[in-house]
This record gives structure tokens, C-alpha cells and sequence, in this order.
DNA sequence: AATTTTTATTTGTATATACAATTAAACAAG
DNA sequence: CTTGTTTAATTGTATATACAAATAAAAATT
């Protein structure tokens, strides 16, 4: 695609504010295909020139469309099309870290267990892993306001990330240090119910028994 | 509490942009019960003048907090501290007709059901309703990209919205009418694992047994 | 060829200004 | 007292400018 071919195609609708017609604007044109993912779109300079707007306008359009998702942004490199999110990636799994604190009350998590074992044939099929391998298991308790939220287990792939091994995961999360060594990681989630078990109940403090919302999630490079 | 009183005590950290510098604060400032639920907080050129920074920084930061729920802003009235969100709303459960369109999907709903029955003893005690009445209730199939990804029933108090009973829900879904008519609408959340129906499957394009992530929704009146 | 340094591009943040939109409060009319 | 109108306070958006920060690419160096 040249740069002609999205200048004619692109326009505004007129409705609402300028930023909201931008995003609704680069979102058809993702939706429709005319950028796949991957694709690098033009910079602010360029889109403000095009949409007749000043580059704070497009800059607050694509900051917000960042924040949904839809695009991924590096300085210098460009704004590039994200990937499509999965399918269950529809409820938004947040970081406790990030969510906690934003919602005003006091954040905090615990490592409750943490430790490096071989992959046998259940957790490779578990995992739909292709061949045999170390993982490392982490088991963390998030805390809102000191009361317990989410118990979080944790498998890494070490033939992926060996540096995973030694890490210590004990000051902070394992999400955070994730992102950092492997920020075009995907995350894929699964959501389930189940009851305590006496070990988890006792981390949430709760009962055995209690119906518990169950959170998996699997991250993996892309590339 | 007195102007003087939070000029006094708000500060930023020097640590990282100044927006979210303010961030923290002012979440700090709510959560250590400074301000508390239903404060009306400074406003925007108040809280520049108090941080030596400029509206449109402060704007930002207020915006921020706003749409991670922690604050609620009106024109002319002012900015308010939101109630703090119930504990089921750490996961984040989004509006589809919103969320799908900002992934850069096709969005479509469906009114599969509608219907007004009155509530016996066994819907009271669900909805822990204090007396008899009638309930509308709503059954609505949320696509993206037209794959069916949500199946919403919803139950609507009548005596509290009588002009429920009148509503029309086949345009647009029941969640934009109810915030446009209750915008003060507290939801709680409740989220389970249940195997698919018949009917459930085949409104989901799936197979009966299918395990199915079952959200329910409450939404009520605050006052 | 490998490494380091410099340059230039792009996004990120901050500021000042202007005007629009909303709406609570004050005011006026009946 | 009720209703309608005006006013003014507050947030919302748009713009232009400036500089900061990150980093891909180019250039220089070893």
C-alpha cells in the first residue's frame, strides 16, 4: 500500500470530536484489512497533515487506540497494527499491579511457591509443548487492601526464557519482569470455576470448598 | 475539609511525568481517606495553580483517573471521588457494544429473548428482592465479526424501571438503555463455569456440553 | 568485521491559549 | 410557588509550540 492509496481512502464522518472520528477512521480501515497486522501506519506528522488536524489531535487518538489494543507504538520506529487479540482476551485480564492501585486501594503480593521442574508428558500436553523441558512454577498472591484477590500460578518455559531460572521473583511480580524481558509476548487466557482446595483456600482465606474463579494464563513470544 | 487543608498536603514525587505524578497523588490522597467518597475535589485550574503545572496536565491526570473509575466528573458540578468498585470488578468485565468495535471487530447483537414474568419466592431469594413484582427479562447474543461471543440475560426490577416494561430492546441492547435512564447504575458481577445448554448452544453456535464462561450481571440503583 | 559514536526520526510530555458544551445556580415572569 | 430564562462555573476539545526521550539508522572507529 502507498502513501496515495490511504490519503484518498481515508476521511472523517463529521460526528463528535475530532480524536473520535480519527479512531473510529484507523479502526475501519484495520477492521476492513486495509492495514493488516504488523503493517506500520504513517506518523503523526502525516496523519495530522492528511486529517486537515493539528498532531496533538492524532496523538491523543492514537495514544487511546494504543490503549485498547489496537496498535502498538515505538518512538522512533513508528505506530504499527497490533495483533488481532484472542478470543478470550474479550473480558480484559488486567495486571493486579496496575489495577489495584489505579482503583485506589493499597497493592501487595506474596510468592507462595516457586520452583523449577522437568516437563513430563501431562504438562507437555497441558502446555502443547513439542518436546520435553524445564519450566519454572510460580505460585503468587495478589492483595487489594491486604485482603487477597487472586492467587496467580505461574509456568515458564525455560528453553525459552532461561534466564527465568534464576530470577527472583520474590519483590515483584513475575508479569512485570515478563514484559520486560519479553515485551512482544502474547498472552492468551483461560477463565474457569472451581472449588477451594484446602491449600488455596487457606492463601485466599476462605474455606475449603468456595467456589473460586480460576484465571489461566499463558504467555508466549510470537517470534 | 478547607482549601487550605489539601493545599497543604498535596505534593508531588518528582518521579516520572508530571500527570502521573498527580495520578499518584490524588489516588494516595483517596485512599488514605483524605478525600472520601462523593468529595467534591478540587477543580482543574485549582489543582494546576496547587501543582505549578499547567490545566491541561492536570486534565490528563483527571481524565486518566476518571476512566479507571476512581473519579467522576460533570461540567459545571465539578469532580467527585467515585464509590469504590465492588471486589467482583477486578476483573474488568466491559460493555461488548464498546469493547468489540475498539478491538477493530464488527460488532452485532441479537434480542433472543424478551419477556415479563413475576418474580416468585425462588427469584426473590436470586435477586434478594424484599417483595413480589414483575421483572423483565432480556436474553441478547453478542457477535464480533459475527461469531457469536456473548450470550447476556439480563433481569430488570420493574418497580424500580417501570419503563422497562415498554422498552424497546431490539435496536440497540439493554445496557445502553439502562445506563442512559439509570446513569448512576452500580453493577456487581458474578462470573461462573457452566456447561452449555442445548438452547445455550445453539444461541452460541457451539455444541450442548460445551464448558460456557457464564457472566452474570446486577445492576441496581444507588439511591 | 565488529564495535562505538553520532545523527536523525518518531513518539511522549508539557505549556499556553482559545473556544465549545454542559449544567448548576441565579434570576425573572407568570 | 412554579416555570422558564439567563448567567456563569467547570469540564471538554482543539491548536500551536517547544523540548524530552527513545532508538533505528548511519557514520566513524578500532
Amino acid at each position: 500500500m502507498t502513501q496515495q492509496d490511504w490519503q484518498t481512502q481515508l476521511g472523517l464522518d463529521g460526528a463528535g470530536p475530532v480524536y473520535e472520528q480519527i479512531k473510529r477512521t484507523l479502526t475501519e480501515k484495520i477492521r476492513s484489512g486495509g492495514w493488516q497486522t504488523g503493517d506500520r501506519i504513517p506518523g503523526e506528522e502525516d496523519l495530522a497533515a492528511h486529517f486537515n488536524t493539528a498532531r496533538m489531535t492524532v496523538h491523543r487518538a492514537l495514544r487511546e487506540l494504543t490503549d485498547t489494543g489496537l496498535l502498538i507504538r515505538k518512538r522512533r520506529a513508528g505506530t504499527f497494527v497490533a495483533s488481532p487479540p484472542a478470543p478470550a482476551a474479550m473480558l480484559e485480564i488486567v495486571d493486579m499491579s496496575k489495577l489495584i492501585p489505579g482503583r485506589g486501594q493499597a497493592y501487595a503480593f506474596e510468592l507462595i511457591d516457586s520452583a523449577v521442574v522437568e516437563a513430563g508428558e501431562e504438562l507437555r500436553q497441558r502446555f502443547d509443548l513439542s518436546q520435553a523441558g524445564p519450566l519454572r512454577r510460580l505460585v503468587c498472591l495478589h492483595r487489594a487492601d491486604g485482603i487477597p484477590v487472586e492467587l496467580e500460578e505461574r509456568w515458564i518455559n525455560l528453553a525459552v526464557l532461561p534466564d527465568a531460572e534464576t530470577a527472583d521473583f520474590s519483590q515483584s511480580p513475575p508479569g512485570a519482569w515478563l514484559l520486560q524481558q519479553a515485551p512482544w509476548t502474547q498472552a492468551e487466557h483461560t477463565i474457569s470455576a472451581r472449588n477451594a482446595s484446602p491449600a488455596i483456600a487457606q492463601s485466599l482465606d476462605t474455606v475449603a470448598g468456595e467456589a473460586c474463579l480460576v484465571l489461566e494464563r499463558r504467555t508466549f513470544l510470537e517470534q
